[in-house]
Order: structure tokens, then sequence, then C-alpha cells
DNA sequence: CTCCCGATAT
DNA sequence: ATATCAGGAG
């Protein structure tokens, strides 16, 4: 495991390496970054953004979504897959907007996961980006580097890697360093063919000297 | 834990 | 052919 010092030159190095990391979903404000973050789920964000592209020039307010039927819904997101819950999800979350929120996103984490097809990921997402606030969400690519790297362990659970981090990692650096880790697993440490062989991180990476040594032998 | 699911990279 | 993609809900 690494400890709080190796952490931060792996993400100094990251750093270096993705200086202009941020979120790459398209959006022009809450409402739309909040859409696009549910759309997002097991997909990539190249995808979410073909797709919204034509669908934020459609859809503008809560009240257009509701305006069509769920398979027209469903019709215009199809592509991004998982594309019934999804559209269901919009449908129902545009509702409580309207009913609980006065047509507007929430700013509160806690208010932001009540809503359908939203969960602590999506919700960290929202209140770091739309409303900045330090917010330190784990997805898919936060969770395979950290477990690579050795800043948490294999078995942790999201919520884990999650802990983990925001305790190793200084409160005002939280929403930066999530976009790096980011960069850094999308764009470099990816999931099926790290870069390991032009790797800064190779000396402090378990993963990655492992993967190395199995490639000598070949 | 399983299911939802099309697009893309490997 | 198979793994993976800014996950969430039951």
């Amino acid at each position: 495991m690494l400890n709080k010092k190796q952490i931060h030159i792996c993400l100094d190095e990251m750093r270096k390496m993705f200086p202009d990391a941020h979120c790459e979903l398209r959006h022009e404000n809450p409402f739309e970054l909040v859409i696009a973050v549910l759309l997002s789920a097991q997909c990539t964000d190249a995808l979410v953004n073909k797709v919204t592209k034509g669908l934020f020039e459609k859809y503008k307010t809560p009240h257009d979504y509701l305006e069509v039927t769920l398979e027209e819904l469903q019709q215009d997101i199809r592509s991004i897959g998982l594309y019934r819950n999804k559209a269901k999800n919009i449908q129902k979350l545009c509702e409580i907007l309207l009913k609980e929120y006065g047509g507007e996103v929430p700013k509160e984490h806690s208010e932001l996961v009540k809503l359908p097809g939203v969960g602590r990921k999506t919700a960290n997402v929202v209140v770091s980006v739309a409303f900045g606030e330090p917010a330190l969400a784990v997805d898919t690519h936060v969770e395979r580097v950290s477990k690579r790297l050795g800043i948490c362990r294999w078995k942790d659970s999201v919520l884990e890697v999650e802990k983990t981090l925001m305790g190793k990692i200084p409160r005002d650096e939280w929403s930066e360093t999530h976009h790096r880790l980011i960069f850094f697993g999308r764009y470099h440490c990816k999931a099926q063919s790290p870069q390991c062989d032009v790797c800064p991180l190779l000396d402090l990476c378990r993963e990655g000297q492992k993967r190395m040594k199995k490639k000598e032998k070949i």
C-alpha cells in the first residue's frame, strides 16, 4: 500500500501528464449535467456527447421531457444503452424536479441522491462540477487506478475507495484530483491496455511491475 | 448479487 | 468473440 507521500507523488505526476483534466461531458447548465451524467452510466462520455448534442436541442427544460411519450424518449437515447431504465428515470426525475424543487436542480448531495437514476457517484459529480463543492466521485476509472497503484485494497468497495481517497487527500484538492484520476485512467492506465512501459509511476505501481515481469517472459 | 444494453476497442 | 464504458436499482 502506498503512503500519503507516495500518493501525492503519483498525483503530481498525473497533473504533469494531464494538466487540463476536466469534466468531458458537454453541458451548459446544472440540469443538462444531471441528464448527461445519468446517461453516462456504463457508457463512454464520447457517446453521451454525441447523443446529448441532439437531445439538448430538443429538450431544454424538465417540461420538455414530460411532453413526449416514454417510447419517444427511449428512441432519442437508444444508442446509449440501458435506455429503458434511463428514459424512465429521466421522466420521473423531471417530474420530481418540478414538484419538489421548482424545476431547479437541488445543490445538496443529500437531495440529489433521492432522484431516480442519481446515485452517490452521479451526485458527487453534480455538486462538484455544477456547484463547485469539493467531492470525489469514484467511477470505474478512479476505482481501477486506485487499486492498481495500491492507493487502496483490491477488495475495497466503491464507498471504501472514496473514503480512503478523501482521507488521504486535502479537501480543497478533491475535485481536481478526481479529474486527474479519470484522465489518467481513461487515456493512460486503460482497463484493457494499460501503458505500463511508458508510465512514470511504474516504480511505485505494484500492478505495473507485475505486468512488466509477465511481458519479459513472452 | 443480478439485471439493464448499445457502441466501441481489443 | 469478449471486455469495457464517468452506475443505479431491486
